[in-house]
DNA sequence: GCCGTTTTCGGCCCGACTGTTTTCAGTCG
């Protein structure tokens, strides 16, 4: 059993708890709980190992002990029990618009519904509006309900969900009735996948403004249309909800509509302990009922005696505690970031020349970047033997002449580590490279024990800089493979080979929560783009927000040192 | 079911919107 299964356990429980009617907090304890172990930067396995599972937040002695028969059995006896009385299939009738609990339970106990085929059956036939608290209107909504969810998928990558919100916001903040707006949410905080996107605008003529936005050209259906919020679904399948909020209370609104949910939580309380409530309108005196409006997040975290907390780290990791120590990470910058040490040409599967890549770079205010094609196991990427890679070594010292003392141009490798755990070059060749990245890309399906084992061979080999993409995860579909995190970080930090957080967005990887423990360990890392195009190189956007969600500073990543200092760290390591 | 500088019991966020009701329940975020 891994973290997820063990988390979407938990999340079922606390369905079927709900629509059994159970009191909402114990439903909550399940669902924090699974929350907490689905963003948990460690094997979960592992913790219980070290007999640490009640260090997890949000998990109790119940919970531990349901967590360990989990681990030890593959099973749980109460989760048999409870989906014995409450059909598990009702699950998926949850997840229409404008279905909870309550109406599930109705269907289910009126009318034998415990499926969605059968949910969409009584609806077509119209049996659904008989029912009391219903009408046509809501047999209606359902049924788009149900035929929407075909289109959608669970969460999408923040790479599709950020020009998408993007795309909305620019519109809106065209309209003259808009003084600023801010797209919110998880997409404000760099969440590597995202559910619904939200927007925040500041006006005080809300009315042509949700006008505007209801009738964007990618809004496929409304789901809500109110003076203060409106809701629209996209063609593209994300949801998207607007608020419009008056300028004097746009701050305590954006804290409230970033998040995340814990963080909030942590806030309202800091703010009762002064003798105030705190929601998206204002503060408000306990007492005397007398507002406090804050503009901006500023005026918002300085009642509260903080500094700004940037909304990457607003999840309830320590933030706020580092916040009252004063004592905040000074997080990395896009601005620091001075090289890109991951990319390819048309010498493997890039689309553009060294050249032509090296001048993009330059262009995007880059002082150096590594030319690293695949290597020759990797023959759909048209991999390099070692021949043509020191043919292109000729050609990489061209072209780093030619772009003048101001910009290098650096001869690296993504070299696989294949399948037997042995490397794609020997070491003499890797010896006469200025960088060497390592990657695995075949047999990622590899147990546990396999795979580690490929990735300490790399590790351990003194020719080896940087492991790339660590984990190997596709977001949002393809889960990471079974590396061992704990032996890797172990074995990094013992022969300093530094991790690749990989900016591309269908990567992530190393993602935050793991970035944010390298980081602890000691271990440097680096923010590439792996780009395949120049166009690529904005992606590294993503691989910031990656890092400053993990907590990263910018003397710990390569990439923002100067090419001298890089240098030196590569030859001295 | 979790949690604790209101500590081992008693809280645990609450406002906007919709549809069905005629003052509110359910859903959602």
């Amino acid at each position: 059993m891994n973290n997820r299964q063990i988390a979407d356990t938990f999340e079922t429980i606390a369905d079927l708890l709900q629509i059994k009617g159970e009191i909402i907090h114990r439903v909550m304890a399940y669902r924090n709980a699974a929350d907490a172990i689905r963003e948990l930067p460690r094997d979960i396995n592992a913790i219980y190992a070290d007999g640490q599972l009640q260090q997890i937040p949000n998990i109790g002695a119940t919970l531990a002990e349901k967590i360990e028969e989990l681990i030890t059995t593959g099973e749980l006896e109460f989760f048999n029990r409870l989906a014995a009385e409450v059909p598990v299939t009702l699950v998926d009738v949850l997840k229409v618009e404008g279905v909870g609990p309550k109406k599930a339970k109705k269907f289910w106990d009126e009318l034998g519904i415990t499926t969605l085929e059968q949910l969409q059956e009584a609806a077509a036939k119209g049996e659904l509006q008989k029912l009391s608290g219903m009408g046509k209107k809501s047999e209606d909504r359902i049924l788009a309900g149900i035929e929407s969810l075909s289109r959608r998928t669970d969460r999408i990558s923040i790479g599709i969900a950020m020009p998408l919100a993007l795309d909305f916001l620019n519109e809106l903040l065209k309209l003259p009735q808009v003084k600023k707006g801010h797209v919110a949410g998880s997409l404000r905080r760099f969440r590597e996948t995202i559910g619904d996107l939200d927007l925040l605008v500041a006006s005080d003529d809300p009315d042509p403004i949700m006008e505007a936005f209801i009738h964007h050209q990618s809004v496929e259906r409304v789901l809500g249309h109110g003076p203060s919020k409106s809701s629209i679904e996209t063609f593209q399948g994300p949801q998207v909800d607007l608020k419009v909020i008056p300028p004097e209370r746009y701050g305590t609104a954006l804290v409230y509509f970033t998040g995340s949910k814990q963080h909030n939580v942590r806030l309202r309380e800091m703010a009762q302990n002064i003798g105030l409530t705190l929601n998206e309108h204002a503060f408000t005196n306990l007492e005397t009922g007398e507002e406090t409006l804050c503009a901006t997040e500023e005026e918002v975290y300085a009642v509260l005696g903080l500094p700004y907390i940037p909304p990457e780290i607003r999840e309830d990791r320590g933030e706020l505690e580092a916040a009252q120590q004063n004592n905040l990470p000074d997080l990395i910058q896009l601005s620091d970031i001075k090289a890109d040490l991951h990319m390819h040409t048309t010498w493997s599967d890039g689309s553009f020349s060294i050249r032509e890549m090296a001048e993009a770079a330059k262009a995007r205010g880059l002082s150096y970047i590594v030319i690293t094609d695949h290597s020759q196991s990797l023959g759909i990427a048209n991999g390099l033997t070692p021949e043509r890679l020191l043919e292109q070594q000729a050609e990489v010292r061209k072209v780093d002449a030619e772009m003048g003392p101001d910009f290098r141009v650096f001869h690296g490798t993504e070299m696989d580590i294949r399948a037997d755990g042995t490397l794609d070059f020997p070491d003499e060749v890797l010896e006469k490279l200025d960088v060497v990245i390592a990657s695995i890309h075949v047999a990622q399906k590899q147990d546990k024990d396999q795979i580690t084992q490929r990735a300490l061979n790399a590790i351990r080999n003194p020719h080896v800089d940087i492991i790339g993409h660590p984990r190997g995860q596709l977001l949002p579909d393809r889960e990471p493979t079974q590396l061992d995190m704990d032996a890797v970080f172990e074995a990094a930090a013992e022969h300093n080979t530094a991790l690749e957080i990989n900016a591309n967005p269908r990567r992530l990887d190393l993602d935050a929560a793991y970035a944010r423990r390298a980081q602890e360990l000691g271990i440097k890392l680096v923010i590439n783009t792996d780009a395949h195009h120049p166009e690529n190189f904005e992606l590294i956007s993503y691989g910031i927000g990656t890092a400053r969600r993990g907590w990263v500073e910018a003397q710990n990543v390569l990439n923002t040192w100067d090419a001298d200092q890089f240098l030196d760290w590569i030859a001295n390591r």
